[in-house]
DNA sequence: ACCTGAACACCGTTCAAGT
DNA sequence: ACCTGAACACCGTTCAAGT
């Protein structure tokens, strides 16, 4: 045993079971061992917590680290996009790590070295520093790939029928008004009518562009 | 003892002691019963996870109710920064509401009014409805008035002094050169060199503008 | 109708004891 | 140096029993 493939466990569990299946005890059992025996290796639980998200972030790391585009001026916008959806890629295959960053408090290397590379990226495009810290805030979670999602307004009404939004129209006229034109519109897309990629996408390039025109 | 004095105690220790000090045994103390009594006016304490959120959310729409700006045409920004810089007001009173609105996956039906206030809004300013869709994901959580920061690049290095910044310039260039620079540029913020009220606005402004180009 | 005592199945963690 | 058994202090929750 040791820290390394502690820590490769942790993942394992967490990728599969979520994140809430991931406690000392069956951590212990992924590694052959009892839990007790994880405290020769790690501090505590919160040390699994941060070592597993620098894991991802790492892998992230390791990712837009080989891609290679040209960020000089205007090329800056597509590289950073690029960084930014290729994060998110790695993301998705670790649907629990937002939730994990968002608890951390102390600030894993690899996060920094990740917005490092960024803040080059926007200086290659003309950034001033002070618009690069603006643009590191604005972005947010977004720069590593992913959003709050607070509500999915598909899901309020999409596991239900038509019928059902018919009785919310008259405490939510506009809300209502606005899914039945947006279902209609593509009635394709039955299953959750928001695709979360084009969405992500869309509210990327917001910011991006409005980064540009401020460049 | 009924559910409207359960949820109104739960936020009193969320409030005073943070979320993790909200527990079932501690919140029956707070409401001078036992912890099993509980249980006849809730389900489980996810459902007063639920009432809590909720609950802000109210307070959150009280305020924005009294809110009175023209918001058509071209007014439908102010209209709509105005509303989401009080639902900040009232969160920063309840902060750990984030993070607990985070962790519900059923939608509140006072979230859902509240964006069916936000909808009304920008129809007023002449969006479509496809646009008032795309508009609430990129807006996402800071529709409600907070953003997730993943890290703040202040802290990594506010707290200790500049020596420690050297000692990573070689490692992370661009963020050290950032962040010399904007402090070096404003050397009265010390502590927190982020105002992360100016940065909020600055982020939502950027996605206000470019939204506004798309109407 | 409302409250409770005792108990259960789980946590993370400590500590003295093993090899 | 590395692992473990027993135990502790906490969780949320159930259930039969009280008034």
């Amino acid at each position: 045993m040791s820290r390394e493939r502690v820590l490769r466990a942790a993942v394992r569990i967490a990728d599969e079971g979520g994140i809430r299946a991931l406690t000392m005890r069956r951590l212990a059992e992924e590694v052959g061992a009892e839990a007790m025996s994880l405290y020769y290796h790690v501090a505590n639980k919160e040390e699994v917590l941060d070592g597993i998200a620098d894991a991802v972030v790492e892998e992230i790391n390791d990712v837009v680290g080989r891609i290679d585009v040209p960020s000089q001026g205007a090329g800056w916008k597509t590289a950073v996009r690029r960084r930014i959806l290729s994060a998110r890629e790695v993301l998705l295959r670790h649907p629990w790590a937002p939730g994990v960053f968002e608890s951390r408090t102390t600030m894993s290397p690899a996060v920094l070295r990740y917005h490092d590379g960024l803040v080059g990226l926007m200086r290659d495009g003309g950034f001033s520093n002070d618009l690069c810290h603006h643009a590191l805030h604005a972005l947010g979670s977004r720069a590593l790939g992913f959003t709050q999602e607070l509500f999915d307004p598909g899901d309020a009404a999409g596991g239900d029928d038509a019928s059902a939004l018919e009785g919310m129209a008259a405490e939510l006229p506009h809300l209502v008004g606005m899914f039945m034109e947006v279902a209609h519109d593509d009635p394709g897309s039955t299953l959750g009518w928001c695709d979360d990629q084009t969405e992500f996408e869309f509210g990327l390039d917001v910011i991006l562009d409005g980064l540009d025109r401020l460049r």
